[in-house]
DNA sequence: TTCCCTATCTAACGTTCGTTAGGTAGAATA
DNA sequence: TATTCTACCTAACGAACGTTAGATAGGGAA
């Protein structure tokens, strides 16, 4: 198994928290370039230059909230792991752990904050030196999920591109799931389905 | 079975073409907001300005690129529905059915110029007036690949969130798939083994 | 030849951008 | 009480943005 290597970031000042929560919130919904400072300021209630007080710059305002956005992830990981530990070797456990993480990165994505749905919007086109930091956090993140379905794969086929298709399903969600008007449940439950047995495949176990 | 209502777009000048397709890939290496037209006209070797002869505006200029994208994707399912008339109705030829469309809509993807990648990448930060001109478009793309699911699911469960999951996980391919490095078919086989038989499913049929 | 149309150019407009300098009110500290 | 620190403010800078106005060079039509 591996562990995390994402620490648990430094505590917040209140102000800092209310802009680095109101910056993903208009990243994610107007992307990085188009949500300037002016207008991430007037939605906090203060100048845009006050941001300055916080952050660096705007780049280092994106690298911190892309880097609480896979801390989110990282700790629902671990979470999903705490909750199966025990789990056996037969298809429904192995079936179970699955579920279990599918669930915690979508809670990531829709739970605790729009890091998590930030991060995974803004990404790849974040600029060149923002991407670069934090591409050892996302493969570590990564590395955890190759390991995982390594063992849950029934074959020993390569799990790498599993792992890619999985995870840019539930991360494309974002482009169409409302968390206010969708269970949850119901889409861990549906991409649980569908990564587990197919279109071919049998009808859902009970539970 | 429902057909094409994307037409096929009035032929481009030369200049207009090139226009586009530099727009079209700088779009999508850095976005909307972030591809200046000063940049996309250096690219093209002509000055700013110049991009008003053949456009309106920089909207004008996105809404046509995503026309041609969603056009592009349009134009493969009908070639994929072409290649597979006459198809039986057991699982192997519903496999085959589902292998030829993922091959299409990959194909869209990755060699008809970066119009459809571009479409997929920028659709959801688009300028509201842009969006809502896009959406019956793109709505009727869905359609088309809701009508083939339904025909090649096992059972009748809505298969609204397995189209989702499928064509989402098929675009965000566009993170980590290289053309020049990988190869299309390779990627192809993969989605469609994931699609159809899940992780837990039987090992590759012979081709 | 004259006219016009296409495709480009130069120059500039007003706006917005990220950012910096320097000031201020109030709380914490000495 | 005097000083320092925190968290904001106002004002402004230079650069870049989308866009417009108007000129020019060349080719086809009259």
């Amino acid at each position: 198994m591996t562990t995390s290597t994402v620490d648990t970031p430094t505590i917040d000042s209140p102000a800092r928290a209310r802009i680095l929560d109101v910056a993903a919130g208009l990243f994610l919904e107007q992307g990085y370039e188009a949500a300037s400072l002016r207008r991430i300021a007037e939605a906090v209630g203060i100048q845009a230059a006050s941001i300055y007080h916080h952050f660096a710059s705007k780049e280092d305002l994106l690298e911190a909230i892309l880097l609480r956005g896979v801390a989110v992830m990282d700790e629902a990981f671990t979470a999903a792991e705490a909750a199966t530990v025990g789990a056996g070797d037969d298809q429904a456990d192995r079936r179970s752990r699955l579920a279990a993480h599918v669930r915690a990165h979508l809670a990531a994505l829709y739970e605790n904050g729009p890091f998590t749905a930030a991060h995974v919007t803004t990404f790849r086109t974040a600029p060149t030196v923002v991407r670069q930091a934090i591409v050892p956090v996302r493969d570590a993140y990564e590395a955890r999920w190759n390991d995982l379905l390594v063992e849950l794969a029934a074959d020993d086929a390569p799990v790498g591109p599993a792992r890619l298709m999985l995870l840019g399903g539930m991360n494309a969600s974002v482009e169409w799931f409302d968390p206010s008007r969708g269970s949850l449940d119901d889409l861990a439950a549906i991409v649980t389905r569908q990564f587990w047995s197919g279109l071919a495949g049998p009808p859902d176990p009970n539970p």
